[in-house]
RNA sequence: GUGGGUAUAGCUCAGUUGGUUAGAGCGUCUGGUUGUGGCCCAGAAGGUCGUGGGUUCAAGUCCCAUUACUCACCCCA
């Protein structure tokens, strides 16, 4: 038999009405601060990828899905969504239409990863990108809208951690002075450190090893040789979540794996979803545009996990949505009433009625467990003595009250079944 | 890519020191008198015990391999 390939999966009907809730809400919550959806191809050009999010990163070095198409064009499934969004912007020049290009999206995304507990191979993330503004006060709305629909989800033990990473200039003079803290230390460090101290040697601090994690204890950090602009800018971030009520911490480990952050980067973690805790994270990429295009463009981002925040409200039971059923279910009395039934469902459904009625030939017992189980708010019996006086018999499946209506009298059949 | 765990009905799981026709609950279907659901009751369908080898008189049960799933490392959302 054949079945989904590792790493993806199938959602299934009583699975979606959560997917569903999720999605309209992350539209009324981007509404709310103005962000419009954009929506890109599931696959780009290697190299979008390749320089948008940086050639050493693990994400393009080893996780892409990437594959020659038939006229040998080399061709990416979509890692992540900002590179796309920017790429985007550019292309259709939207940023010299209006300054400020403040989008959201929610899409599938693509890496190859062993998967486990919250991480997919398919995933799905939804996010959202502000681009041509410096300015700190996106860096912290980007945490604010993120947080908002985490809260309106009802989930508790989330954890906010900021950062900031400064400019490159002042990040590099701080390598520097990193690389000669661990210069006589190296030694004693996990091979996978060692390695990234030519790689990429903030990620050492990230590191789970004991031994590692004693040795970068008395390490400089980057936030004390910030320079004043990026300082003052990481203070007004930290200024606005406090007044926008959001709790947060001060996390200098928090080293981005992406090439092209810069100032802010922030995580949202919950402890209730296994080892992959990240429901969310983003930053600014002031860089990026330049990168990828002609010109520069601030930006400031994040994207945020869809199966992970799912697993985190499964978990905490922080939500409780189920299907909504539907208005009326038509059960016949005789089988030869089919014709009949079927006619007036469709009418029915004409008048907007969310109508089911029996395929199988299914006994009057059998119709009436379906419309049970369909949680059908109404039945409509059609057949006997009734049916020969021209007449239909509404239930009420709730209170089980009955009444006789005019087969003929469509518009009152369908406005008590509404009622 | 590297480790650990698991694999029996659609789902969740039992299955005793290897020993006759492999079980339960839930779900599905049918019925419990003329044309009516939820609760209850009765019955039925549904499994080559992941796959392939091996040990044995005998394997769901022991051994090996393989695949899938899963968790963790790594990385990230």
């Amino acid at each position: 038999m054949i079945k989904t390939i590792a790493g993806t999966k199938d959602t299934l009907p009583g699975e979606i009405v959560k997917w569903r809730y999720l999605e309209d809400l992350v539209r009324k919550v981007m509404s709310e601060f103005n962000y419009k959806e954009i929506r890109t191809p599931v696959f780009e050009e290697t190299a979008l990828f390749a320089r948008g999010i940086g050639e050493a990163t693990d994400i393009v070095s080893k996780e892409m899905y990437t594959f020659l198409d038939r006229s040998e064009t080399s061709i990416t499934l979509k890692p992540e969504m900002t590179a796309s969004v920017v790429r985007s912007v550019l292309e259709h020049s939207l940023d010299k239409q209006q300054q400020l290009n403040k989008l959201y999206y929610i899409s599938p995304m693509f890496r190859q990863e062993r998967p486990q507990a919250g991480r997919f191979r398919q995933f799905h993330q939804f996010g959202a990108e502000a681009l041509g503004s410096s300015e700190p006060s996106l860096d912290a709305e980007m945490i604010i809208v993120a947080y908002e629909v985490l809260k309106s989800l009802g989930l508790s033990s989330l954890e906010v951690k900021i950062n900031s990473l400064g400019v490159p200039e002042s990040r590099e003079n701080y390598k520097k002075l990193l690389r000669e803290y661990l210069s006589d230390k190296s030694g004693k460090l996990s091979e996978e450190s060692r390695k990234r101290m030519d790689t990429n040697i903030l990620r050492i601090f990230d590191s789970k090893i004991d031994v590692d994690q004693e040795i970068m204890q008395n390490a400089p950090l980057l936030m004390e040789h910030l320079d004043d602009d990026s300082l003052e800018k990481f203070e007004e971030v930290k200024k606005l979540l406090l007044v926008a009520g959001i709790p947060f911490e001060i996390d200098p480990k928090l080293v981005r794996g992406l090439d092209y952050y810069t100032h802010t980067t922030f995580e949202i973690i919950s402890k209730n979803v296994g080892s992959q805790s990240a429901l969310c994270g983003g930053g600014r990429y002031d860089l990026l545009a330049n990168e990828i295009g002609d010109r520069d463009i601030p930006g400031v981002g994040f994207a945020a996990g869809i199966e992970r925040i799912l697993l985190a409200v499964e978990n905490e039971k922080s939500l409780e949505v189920s299907e909504p059923g539907i208005d009326v279910y038509i059960t016949r009395l005789d089988k030869e009433l089919f014709g009949d039934a079927y006619d007036l469902a469709l009418s029915l459904r004409r008048s907007g009625l969310n109508v089911e009625l029996d395929y199988l030939q299914r006994s009057v017992k059998a119709q009436m467990r379906e419309a049970n189980r369909l949680n059908a708010r109404k039945a409509i019996f059609i057949g006997g003595e009734e049916f020969e006086r021209n007449e239909i018999v509404l239930k009420d499946m709730e209170s089980g009250d009955q009444q006789t209506i005019a087969l003929s009298d469509l518009d009152s059949i369908a406005n008590k079944t509404k009622g």
